[in-house]
DNA sequence: TATTTTTGATTGATCGATCAATCAACAAAA
DNA sequence: TTTTGTTGATTGATCGATCAATCAAAAATA
């Protein structure tokens, strides 16, 4: 049945079945076989269309990343103001996409991949990097430079956090589903009241 | 030269030596010779002594369990008052003992380890249990308990995530150092904040 | 249209390396 | 000499990677 044009369709194929079986198992402990049967491929063919598993990883990654940004430039898009584009940030961050079990799963068990894979660590790098100018751009036109950064750290710590709390608890509750919604209210109000805290930015933002 | 009585010595160098290899590794890809040459002895040895990998795992798992335990009693012992009382719990997740480089890759792998091995997150729910009751005890006396809750989940969850965050952030930076201070304000500040935004709890809690 | 050639798609078999685990043996106290 | 500590050697299993061999569609040719 080889029809020509395969080599999408069987790439798209294997990296879904990658976050898939990552997602199962929870961490980057699975065999080229394993991501390639759930699949419907060959561990060989897998081998062929990416070279090897360090790289069915990395475009995994790859997938994973470009899905998130495409969302959030989505989101920001359609968001009103500074004070939307951070809501906006943090609603993407949340959604249905990024807080699937297997997501999650996937994404923290990349996180840890970063620590020996320099490669891997880049990608992550390019993904903080981008959360964080688009957090501390649109802090900054609310409150001071600093204040911006300090919150903006922040804001990626809660979602860090809560995402690593997630991928535990939703195995600890047998597949308990995950809850987007108080998750994002805890991270909205942190925003409203560090902002309600910090003196508005005049020309040049005060002391504290 | 062996002498009697070495037993709880090698245990405690294999244990110590599992930290420091995980923790050069950053993740648990680490085989049972490298984690015994770094302490010293055979492969073997630590088989003998151990049983096997896993067991080996999880006793350094309860080794960082059974310290931080340690350090946050005698924290808590010290501190004055519910106020006093979380700020103990997060100066002593931010101390230098739980905030050494190797130590915060360890605990990042066996975050992850967790999400495939029942008795590892068994381990780790204990500490996640403990934790909380700490935290929402003390919050308990400040304000009402749904309230709590809630910001003991905001604490934890700004807690982890500084921890994978500052993960990654030791190894870009070619082995920077942790910044425990700046963490430390970060999260107290989340817990005035969040606290002085809340009504003080009358005998029963008013909604928000 | 019918036949041949080419090429992409795909896999089973297999090699080489790694590693956890086991065991038999040896050394040094007791 | 009995026990405790210790190791080198070995084994069995797993896995990533490679490769030669198919197979069928597409393209070229007759």
């Amino acid at each position: 049945m080889p029809r020509t044009g395969m080599e999408p369709i069987r790439r798209k194929a294997i990296i879904e079945a990658a976050i898939s079986t990552i997602g199962e198992r929870g961490n980057l402990d699975v065999t080229v076989g394993q991501i390639a049967r759930s699949a419907g491929v060959s561990a060989a063919l897998a081998h062929h269309y990416f070279g090897g598993k360090d790289q069915i990883f990395l475009a995994t990654m790859r997938h994973l990343l470009r899905v998130y940004s495409h969302n959030v430039g989505g989101a920001l898009a359609e968001a009103k103001g500074p004070r939307g584009r951070i809501s906006a940030v943090i609603r993407v961050s949340f959604g249905t996409e990024q807080f699937a079990p297997s997501t999650i799963a996937a994404w923290l068990a990349f996180y840890v991949r970063a620590q020996s894979d320099d490669q891997a660590r880049r990608l992550l790098g390019i993904y903080a990097r981008r959360l964080n100018s688009n957090l501390v751009d649109a802090l900054g036109q609310l409150c001071a430079r600093d204040d911006a950064k300090r919150i903006a750290e922040g804001i990626a710590a809660l979602i860090d956090g809560l995402y690593i709390r997630q991928a535990l608890h939703s195995r600890a509750i047998h597949d308990g589903p995950a809850d987007p919604a108080s998750a994002i209210a805890l991270v909205e109000r942190y925003v409203n009241s560090e902002l309600g805290a910090v003196a508005r930015p005049g020309k040049k933002g005060g002391k504290r």
